[in-house]
DNA sequence: CCAAAAGTGTTTGACCTACACCCATGG
DNA sequence: CCATGGGTGTAGGTCAAACACTTTTGG
């Protein structure tokens, strides 16, 4: 077992390192979470707060050789006795503190580009959504929200138990220890401390960024975040993965929003409000919304009716419309 | 490099074995091609040739240790000089002997299932589809016909020169000698030398099954089967696949009943024929079909307008319907 | 002439868009 | 009472399913 000291040469000879990188997003940064800058930042452009709510993404420094002190996707090398959904879950787990409302594998990229020098990487990419649940829940790596999986990801077994060990992933060659690759963090001034009052020192490491303003990112790790984007949209016009960016109860209002959000494009109120409903997996809880300059609204709550397994997941093309 | 021969109990510090399984779609196998029987043919069931077109996979015995003399999805470890497409496109080519005119990614396989014991194996699935014209043109691995590539799918470098050796997978762990791992085929019959004439005997270890009657697959493939299938048909109401399956000249009448052979389900002729044409992307010929009993067709040419990356390939649920 | 498939035209209904309009609340 | 968003109603356009009908060939 001594193929982590391999050399450059010998590398080729060795099987391609299988990691996992996940794109999330959330509608805000939890409130402990540093927040990142991407220095790019225009006077009047569209920055955060401009009304809108716009998504923002999860990002950690790379401590490590290639790509040193850039910003990479939450990820890392799955491990003997895990599915690739639980890598994913893992990492985020890692990065975030927190487990996703959803997650779903987006596509796997497995070019040769990254140099022949290094051992080959092949990167199973997953995209991820955090609700203001989960997102206002304390930090911590309980097991409890975990991740309402995707009915219709073949992925074999089911997300299994709580991580162990708060590895971090730093490095897409699995070289030298595996179990305890908890490598030290460089770099400790990094992005600025708490921004509210959490008391929790956070990961100068982690930062969140508006998906507007991202840094230049590690590997191809940019390309993998306009796919997850791209992606997110494409669903959100024909699904109601919205709704994952909420809580359990919300009002017509607040989806119609967060899908704007995401669709980057405004929607009419009443015709949402009449295909949503339409869909049939609303249902009203009874209560209203209190506390609002204006009329009260509806509460609604997502009704988890188990959908049929969707025929193309991690179809990078697809749509499909089932007809009634 | 001597994790090749590691005990089993040291296999689980091995990082995962990459490999790539392709799901082939054909209307009809190659005529020199052996036709596997499922031995499940019910009397007056739907076997082919009932009146409508139905659907081949090729298959290839495996001839190694685990789920030894099972059928299984052609495949085979990445190389380290290889896109993920690339290999998909190589272990077609050697299977079949010929080039596919459409390839895409499916899925990423990752489950924890196949035992503890063997070295973790992580699948990348394709899917692919072969054309009458591939399917009629003589047997050869000539790089000609390169599987005109998904411009969507973000795999890094284009489709690799023609493949050297003519490796053939049998062995999802790429235990032994990575480099030359061109096992020898066992039962010789292997992939014909030269072109040539259709003399070559096939060989015995590649079949064509008809997708109802597929035999007991090896590992999780009936499951990565029937994604791929549900893929085919997803695609084929949305997206004008279907004519990948027929050669450069069809009539549009063709062109319906391949789509109803994979969806399985009739068409109204015209209704088809106006969405078929308001696509935009078929041109007439000129020419007009020859010896029918009937009257005449147009012959209508795909125009290949290298179409805007689609936004979500490899979405297993996805839909989009881009509206104009 | 007849069968059979190629084409064309027309009706119908579903659905989506836009927009007008009432409802209920906090300030 | 008014601004604001919740919620309902309705007219017009687009599109696809269904089906009637004409056209052109081979037998």
């Amino acid at each position: 077992m001594d193929y982590g000291s391999a050399s450059a040469s010998e590398r080729q000879y060795l099987p391609p390192a299988v990691a996992v990188s996940a794109v999330a997003f959330a509608l805000r940064p939890p409130d402990e979470a540093s927040i990142g800058d991407a220095g790019t930042r225009e006077p009047g452009g569209a920055s955060p707060g401009r009304g809108s709510t716009t998504l923002w993404i999860p990002l950690v420094r790379r401590t490590r050789a290639p790509f040193l002190g850039r910003w990479a996707l939450p990820g890392g090398p799955t491990r003997w006795n895990e599915t690739l959904t639980d890598t994913a879950l893992r990492a985020l787990r890692d990065a975030v503190l927190r487990s996703p409302a959803a997650l779903e594998q987006l596509y796997s990229f497995g070019s040769v580009e990254r140099s022949a020098e290094a051992q080959r990487l092949v990167t199973i990419a997953y995209w991820a959504l955090y609700g203001e649940e989960e997102i206002a829940r304390a930090p911590g790596r309980r097991a409890d929200g975990a991740a309402r999986r995707d009915p219709g990801a073949p992925d074999g077994a089911p997300a299994a138990a709580a991580s162990t060990a708060p590895a971090r992933w730093d490095d897409p060659a699995p070289a030298g220890d595996l179990g305890a690759s908890d490598a030290a963090p460089i770099a400790a001034g990094g992005a600025a401390p708490a921004a509210g009052g959490a008391s929790a020192g956070p990961d100068p490491n982690v930062a969140w960024f508006s998906a507007d303003e991202l840094p230049p990112l590690a590997f191809d790790h940019a390309e993998i975040v306009a796919t997850a984007l791209a992606r997110l949209r494409s669903k959100t016009a024909y699904t109601d993965v919205a709704h994952r960016f909420l809580g359990e109860c919300f009002t017509l209002g607040r989806l119609r929003s967060v899908t704007e959000a995401v669709l980057g494009r405004t929607v009419d109120p009443a015709n949402f409000r009449r295909q949503a409903l339409a869909q049939g997996r609303l249902e009203e809880t009874g209560e209203l919304e209190t506390g609002s300059p204006h009329r009260p609204a509806k509460l609604y709550r997502f009704r988890d009716t188990a959908d049929a397994p969707d025929p193309n997941a991690t179809d990078m093309h697809a749509p499909t419309r089932s007809r009634s």
